[in-house]
DNA sequence: GATCTTCTTAAAAACGTTTTAACGACGGTG
DNA sequence: CACCGTCGTTAAAACGTTTTTAAGAAGATC
């Protein structure tokens, strides 16, 4: 109701609107005394600047954007927390979309970005909207790929080798002796999935082992508990019980833990199984999951880091393409 | 870079630009033709609307806050979820906040918000700051508490009877033959601790039970798997177990089950175990678990159904303090 | 054919800030 | 003593919308 301008607190102080101004974003121009005097009237009259007027009149705001593929997810809530706390310490506001996935939703995030005018977007791609995104920056909105690699020089981004990741798993499963490993993903067509599968192979190639041979892949549609409990149900119908099992991601590894479990299977000793993210949840089961860690926080951190840099020193910003190496964590699973 | 505005979109339909707003804002007050056109104008150019200028000349913005305490927590994600989904449907962008439960951080949200002129603040308070948030409505932002009911009359709340909650654990925990319980918990100053105690000594009273003798409280620090795990070794290393344990949250839960089987006590054979939250994660673990519902993902729309409402139609709406119930989910560790 | 409605569009002011160019005062230098 | 930077401040224009008021055109009525 009552917002207090500028300039109200310009009279009080006795000074001009520019000088309030000035006190607010470059504080070292103004003069101590009347510095203070007007932060004091700033604190008097309790005022709080208009962000919209801001960003109109300075061309940006201090907002970015921030869409990811599912806030459900264990992983992208630590992503997202990450980001939250830089942009908070460089006082941005976060503006929040979900994609679920969804091309259109994850477009309709991006107009809404875009209507904001925020400073920068940073974005886990979920469908090909990779032309909406060069239209951003050709709006001089900066993008950042998150936990997806950039295609080209002109862009940032910040992933986490998923073929190393793979190779990870696979060679610790290879090393406590396991002949057949089955592979347990979501569905292929996910870059995510289909790194970590080329990972696999090439930790079986490298071990002398035929990929057809050893390796068998199980792709469920969705990634969660419920489809790895019903992929352990399935191996253990078809009577044909593999030596250890890869979990494309730790909410199906937990799934696969309960089915094998629930059928008297006994993990490690029967089969050995491993996971992917190391979730929090992971090393709280009951037999704790090995698992592949990834740099979940770290990676909306530096995501973050990197936007804000590209948005503030725009010249002498320099394109990075940041892949992380994710670390093999080994816990009961596969003793 | 090259922003188009409504000007140029104007002259390229031969209109005017206020001919534009009109269409944008109130379609039907423009004539068919025109309005065909301009839609053209738009299309063709690229156009969106400046969503800065637009909030500072109608005085108040399309964006909501959301400041929730730990955004790592399934909870809060489930609420923010569902705040998210209904906010997208209706236009509006989620501005998040996390204020890690630290009053300094949750303080600065606020500050964030109001410098961005949100239309409505929905919060689940961590800190003692109401008196901030009615400085909030006073600049005409409204408030929507989460999970945490509303001491007056004049604000808008949503939240789950945390009493009837603790009393349907615990019945059932005395329903399968408990004498001795404890109840594992975070800080009892946080009030949804402090009520699920109230409930659970409630249900004792009524079973006839004297709550000195029957419930033994173990409050930790943090409410985390870490801790449940914590309580677990030190109940264990006591030497005293109790018949059945009924923790604050699912994440104790989970460690609690974890540091139970690991020192060979089983569940719920020994031991019955019940949490609270039904996150996932709880059915996923190997001995699933038996937990309090909440509506958490409906929290959180019919929150932000809430607050739109109170923006929308400021004079006819009638602020609730909405009370939902939990709802017992019996699994196998309280078989 | 003139006047009056009704419907549609145009023109201009306003929102609260940032920024640029200009200005005055003050010391120091020639 | 005149001149010239330097420093601190101010006045005014601009950002892209929305909204209000006024004006114009088309059609209807007498």
């Amino acid at each position: 109701m009552s917002s207090v301008s500028i300039k109200e607190v310009a009279t009080r102080a006795g000074v001009s609107p520019g000088t309030v101004s000035n006190v607010l974003n470059r504080p070292e121009k103004v003069a101590e005394a009347t510095r203070t005097r007007v932060e004091e009237a700033i604190r008097d009259l309790g005022f709080v600047r208009h962000g919209s007027a801001s960003s109109l009149r300075a061309g940006h705001s201090r907002t970015v954007g921030l869409s990811v593929i599912d806030i459900g997810n264990p992983f992208f809530t630590d992503v997202a927390a990450g980001v939250e706390e830089v942009a908070s310490e460089r006082g941005y506001a976060v503006i929040l979309g979900n994609s679920s996935g969804d091309r259109l939703k994850e477009e309709r995030n991006l107009l809404v970005f875009a209507e904001q005018r925020v400073r920068g977007v940073l974005i886990t791609p979920a469908g090909a909207n990779l032309a909406k995104l060069d239209q951003l920056k050709e709006r001089g909105i900066s993008v950042v790929l998150v936990d997806h690699p950039a295609e080209r020089a002109d862009q940032c981004s910040v992933a986490v080798n998923d073929i190393t990741g793979g190779s990870l798993a696979v060679s610790h499963l290879l090393s406590t002796g396991a002949e057949r490993i089955a592979y347990v993903t979501g569905p292929l067509t996910i870059r995510q999935c289909a790194d970590r599968l080329i990972g696999a192979e090439r930790a079986l190639a490298a071990a002398g082992r035929d990929p057809g041979e050893t390796l068998e892949e199980i792709a469920m549609s969705a990634m969660n508990a419920r489809s790895g409990q019903q992929a352990a149900e399935k191996m253990i119908a078809e009577g044909r019980l593999p030596d250890a099992v890869f979990c494309a991601n730790d909410l199906l590894a937990l799934g696969m833990l309960r089915g094998l479990l629930q059928a008297g299977v006994r993990v490690p000793r029967d089969v050995s199984l491993i996971g992917y993210d190391d979730i929090d949840f992971a090393s709280a089961s009951t037999v704790s999951l090995s698992s592949v860690r990834q740099p979940t926080h770290r990676l909306g951190r530096v995501a973050t880091e990197l936007l804000l840099d590209e948005c503030d020193n725009p010249e002498s910003h320099a394109h990075q393409q940041i892949m992380f190496q994710p670390e093999l964590v080994v816990r009961e699973s596969t003793l």
